[in-house]
DNA sequence: ATGGTAGCCTCGCTA
């Protein structure tokens, strides 16, 4: 089982770049984050006629987030547990996706990038990472193969970035933003991509700006976060690279791995 | 120290 998660930067804008891409890798299943559109706006008719369902929780301009599957999910659940009435950010879905052998839950996560620090936006990063380790530890309990896999904004470890004194101002690599993702993987949670390749300097995030691609400023903040009973059959995890050098690509790359369930 | 780009749909915000 082949699942993988994307960062599209827009999924309008990107339909043409996702859907090139679905032919190619052909995976499973597919966590796709910042879609910036509302549901009725999500193309869905460009992904069903690849042979994927469609789960979608959008909002208008900003986040949003979907999972795609080639098999019908179950228990679609559009929200995040712990949330306030004031939160009304898509930035979390999960869904119980059917394998050959066993059953896997997705988590489709898109955490608040949490820029400038100081101001109430990094309060909301690390309080949304605090809801997201509860609910963690929830399905850890339930002792079932889960894959929490998307956009955290978290730089884990300075091999991570191209230049490390470059990202101390900010909140993708503050100590609290890396220790809340750290907290998780503490829990019991392995990162897919680490345990399978402990090579440094490899990125999923290369900003638009200032030439970051071509001289290969990237930073990894896109993880697949596997619970031990997913972790026990998996086979492979890699990056997507090649499709950040492609026409009209999105600012992040899919990761994928593979699990043998 | 600054500015550099992309998307959405406003005259700025988020990343």
């Amino acid at each position: 089982m082949k699942i993988a998660t994307w960062n599209v930067n827009s999924v309008r804008s990107r339909v043409e770049n996702v859907a090139a891409w679905l032919k190619e890798a052909s995976p499973d299943v597919v966590c796709l984050q910042e879609l910036k559109c509302t549901d009725d706006q999500f193309p869905k008719e460009a992904f069903e006629s690849l042979g994927y369902n469609c789960a979608v929780h959008g909002q208008k301009t900003y986040n949003g987030v979907a999972i795609l599957s080639k098999r019908p999910m179950e228990d679609v659940t559009p929200r995040l547990p712990g949330g306030d009435t004031t939160d009304d950010h898509a930035r979390y879905i999960e869904a119980m996706v059917p394998g050959d052998k066993g059953v896997v839950r997705v988590g489709s996560i898109y955490a608040p990038n949490g820029n400038p620090i100081g101001t109430d936006k990094f309060a909301y990063k690390l309080a949304w990472l605090k809801r997201l380790n509860s609910h963690a530890k929830e399905l850890l309990a339930l002792e079932e193969p889960v894959a929490l896999m998307g956009d955290y904004n978290v730089i884990p470890q300075p091999e991570d970035c191209y230049d490390p004194k470059a990202w101390m101002e900010d909140a993708l690599y503050q100590p609290e933003s890396r220790a809340a993702l750290r907290r998780v993987e503490y829990l019991g949670y392995t990162d897919a991509f680490r345990a399978c390749d402990p090579q440094p300097n490899q990125y999923t995030f290369w900003d638009y700006q200032a030439g970051a691609w071509q001289k290969d400023h990237g930073i990894r903040i896109d993880h697949i976060l596997l619970s031990p009973q997913a972790a026990d059959h998996l086979k492979r995890c890699a990056i997507d690279k090649h499709v950040r050098g492609r026409e009209k690509p999105s600012d992040h790359v899919p990761v994928w791995c593979e699990l043998e369930i």
